[in-house]
DNA sequence: CATGAATGAGCTTTCATTCAT
DNA sequence: CATGAATGAAAGCTCATTCAT
């Protein structure tokens, strides 16, 4: 993949809704030259190919993502407080790209097998939440879990698979109403 | 689809692993032929197609976890003790078919627009679920949540992700302990 | 490539003006389905693609010319005698697959570098020739020439390079006539 | 085509093995950018395109051997010595621009439906051939042959077919030794 | 019932070529 | 003059699906 010209990312970041749809197998390398207005071989020339754009695409949305939560981090408050903020900040970025953030949730099964993707998701999201929890538990917001780990796993299933289910799939709740949904299940459970 | 000889069934199940790696796309009649033992056309004459060979798939197995969850909510004890049983007959079956619960997820995206499946899904998981939240509300070993849709996703969406995130990627962790972390996250959260 | 049913071959043979006129790589696999009046799709099935199909004819070819030069050689008659008939031999299967011979001669540059023609070539010409020659020694029909291989490839040389010239070319003149012009040359040379 | 630099022939000539080993076809413009060091833009500024880039090699080396096979001809002695000093004069130009000389044999075909081309072969080879073959039948160094173009013909397969298999293929032999057998075959032929 | 053989319909990808700078 | 960037126009190949046996 060649350096893009700065206009050509907002080009192709509308192929992202075509990969939401119909997925990568499904998405004709025509639609995104369609989609975008970019002469399919002029796509050839910047990209390897239709996965090689997809991957682009994955890699801002984690990008934006990272960012988001990165920032959301460095808030004031307790760990409790930054987890919500981040938690936020994710839906947010769903609500901001919510096409590619569908294609990146439809196609992550496919995508985790690619490293660099894992890399990024670990980057972006378990490491953040991990560290998260980790600072809960020092700073008396949140209980300290056995698996860290596979804490975070749930989290990051409990935000996208509700984000994909309400943002996602055009359900326009305010934003801030969904996150206390989430914010309530994941810090309280479903105990009495 | 005609019914299906006996001994096809089980044939055509060793055809998952091809769905989950590859997903619908990416898996040639060719290649579920050589991996079933079935000549391609044969599978033509019982099948309607691939999607139809997938989507019998899919029943299959949402069908066993609807089996194994009824069972468990069929189970003595209060509703929060039905939820456990429940995640854990949902795990089981992930255990039991791990090729075709990760072909499930994977193609979730796609597979939730059609409706059969989604029903299928809202019969399987969500329904049974949402009705334990009422039930623990009622006997007070769960509390009363606000949209208990939306919290059904959410467990929905934290067992299956840590499900394929520890089964279906082949760590091979005992299914109580598994169980038990998704229970200490689904019933407590991580609130201090 | 898979075995050809019986009709299929002589359809096939029909693409060889096609390679004749354009060479390997001008001659488009549509061209080849409309001249042999079998599909795309269905060459594919039994090829394994363009090069297949040359490499097909070539073989059909060069197997042609095997056969006809050592029926030549069992001939009665010196060695001189002999190598007439076979180069006779050879101006006939020319003669009976012109289009054929030409796309031979044009693509042998490459072709050559297959082992598996090269060794075809072998054993159509250079060998049969070679001992032609060895035997006319011993007879006394033919001299000793120091070194065999390369004089088999001049002969071989000759009788292509003006057998495309003459037959390949369309110029109809009674192949006997010809054979007459390149036996002169091939026994005597141009010394007085 | 226009003027080219002085040192852009150099650098052009280098395309030749490429030619050699792919044919016009096989052989990408990118390719010949990188094997020459010349941008393809560059290319295109200076030449027509690829066939004009061939055209070129294949004026190059005829020249060569035009004006190689011309000066023999003035040398003194019979027509017979003459036709071993074209012979060898031919064979040096192969051994000087190998790649060129075996593009320029496998691209003959082709080659010599281009009429620029077939006259070029007229002038260097058979032309010059020709007139040696009526200056030995005068000076009674050569035999009278019934059709001298026809036997041209044959000399001109001779020596190349030899060449390529000698020297286009990387024997190295002495360039003396393979002409003797050459002139051999050329002047005795293989009769007793 | 089961299946080997055949094919229609596309899709990705490649590349020669152009042109603005 | 020289060239990096861009693209129109194919073409090779694949694959789901059909059907005669």
């Amino acid at each position: 993949m060649r350096a893009l010209p700065p206009d050509m990312r907002d080009k192709v970041m509308r192929a992202a809704s075509l990969f939401a749809e119909a997925g990568l197998d499904g998405t004709k390398m025509e639609e995104i030259a369609a989609a975008t207005g970019v002469p399919k071989a002029t796509l050839y020339y910047h990209f390897d190919g239709k996965e090689d754009i997809l991957a682009f695409l994955f890699r801002e949305v984690l990008g934006e993502v990272a960012g988001a939560i990165e920032q959301a981090m460095r808030t004031e408050g307790t760990a409790a407080d930054r987890l919500r903020a981040a938690v936020v900040a994710h839906l947010r970025v769903m609500e901001a790209f919510p096409a590619a953030s569908c294609a990146l949730q439809f196609e992550l099964g496919r995508a985790a097998r690619i490293p660099e993707i894992d890399e990024a998701i670990e980057t972006a999201f378990r490491g953040p939440i991990r560290r998260l929890l980790d600072e809960g538990a020092a700073d008396g917001s949140l209980r300290a879990v056995a698996r860290p780990r596979t804490v975070a796993v749930a989290i990051l299933g409990t935000v996208t698979t509700v984000g994909i289910n309400t943002i996602g799939l055009g359900t326009s709740r305010p934003l801030e109403e969904i996150a206390d949904d989430i914010m309530g299940f994941v810090l309280h459970g479903v105990a009495a």
